[in-house]
DNA sequence: TTTTAATTACCACAAAAATGGTATTGAGTT
DNA sequence: AACTCAATACCATTTTTGTGGTAATTAAAA
């Protein structure tokens, strides 16, 4: 079965090449080919492709990027490639985040574009390696986040606890194993048990995400 | 600057020809060589290599994976590039989310091993489109900023996950125990076990309260 | 039509958590 | 001086979770 393919660019000569491109190639389908983001929206629902070129500039009016939010709250299963001329890092990586699947230079070959279609119909994410950093490097900060605002994200120290209880009621909160939480505060596994018994004792509590709950006051 | 390489291997003809290809190529400069996670672990924070490249299998003792995320919490600022013989997908996800930066496959031409490192270094992160899309999807599964203050109370369902998973999710959330759901939901706490597996599965996590997290967006 | 995904269920084994006991040390209190 | 509490550590046992198979049914999608 062809891959059917819409493309979004408000340029005419990108856009018709994107377009010939697809036509000339066996295996590849042109579904739909616009100019802007409004018709883009109308239409790509419609037609259902299996990928969309998005152009990340389309000049005035909406954006790609909010363009592809919108159509991929609509439609998980369309794939979107976002389109752009210069590697603009943050842009795309906005992309992403927004729910691209993956994205191409313009200045890449013809046969280049084709397998970056193929790659991401078949469950690829083409993109460059500094962009998958990026993505990498979020993904990692995530786990990252309670360690920084341990305080500010919410989560308040209960005064019933003793310190050293509160502590570990922390690190029992971001789900840590008992051997982690040991070795994380140069203590035995032993005494962590024995400190979460006492947590749960004073918490009227008998397991780890009740305690949780209300560590984060739920 | 020449870059700077360990390599951690327990397989000595594959340590042997990693270590070649760094001797004899220009620009890169081979700082130490290992058979196993002790000594790397011992010998990489006085190292400080620039980069790192990493058996994913270490035969006996600490996985390569546990190995970078000791030395990376140690570490930062050194990169990890995994390698491995076949693509084993859900193990090199597991790598980036242990910190690892990038990743190759041992087949990989000398070459193209020389030119992955450099673009590691120079701040891409080498990797399979297959793991690239792994990876944007679980950084879009992350609920976004905008979203937190909804979610900061109740929790919102994960779209990544199916109505009956994310109702399960729900009920672990509470502190119940799978006996309990089961009985709640009417159905039998084997299935109730099976549903979770998925959940941690999907969310690429391995606990209870990793999973919760997710759910309540952190 | 064939294939895939979701839901259900069971099994076995391993790992971790929970329960509840003892015991030592040091700091602070009565 | 005797007492309590917090923190440390070890032990034994049971319960609960986690991992990873198999498999049937149904609904949806390719």
């Amino acid at each position: 079965m062809d891959i059917s393919v819409c493309i979004v660019d408000d340029n005419k000569d990108i856009r018709t090449a994107l377009e010939q491109i697809i036509l000339m190639s066996d295996g590849y389908l042109l579904s739909g080919s616009f100019s802007n983001a409004d018709k883009a929206l109308e239409q790509i629902p419609l037609l259902m492709p299996d990928v969309v070129l998005m152009d990340i500039n389309l000049g005035e009016g909406e954006s790609g990027i909010e363009c592809v939010s919108q159509l991929k709250s609509q439609c998980p299963e369309i794939l979107f490639m976002m389109c752009t001329v210069y590697e603009e890092d943050e842009k795309i990586f906005e992309a992403l985040a927004a729910g691209a699947n993956g994205y191409i230079l313009k200045k890449t070959s013809p046969g280049k574009i084709l397998d970056a279609i193929k790659e991401l119909y078949e469950g690829g994410a083409p993109m460059s390696s500094q962009i998958a950093r990026k993505v990498v490097t979020a993904f990692q900060s995530r786990p990252n986040e309670a360690d920084q605002f341990e305080t500010a994200t919410q989560g308040k120290p209960i005064n019933i606890l003793s310190n050293r209880e509160n502590e570990i009621l922390v690190l029992l909160a971001k789900g840590l194993l008992y051997k982690e939480i040991a070795s994380q505060l140069f203590i035995s596994q032993e005494t962590v048990r024995k400190h979460v018994y006492h947590i749960y004792e004073k918490l009227h509590v008998n397991n780890r995400v009740e305690a949780v709950n209300r560590f984060f006051g739920r």
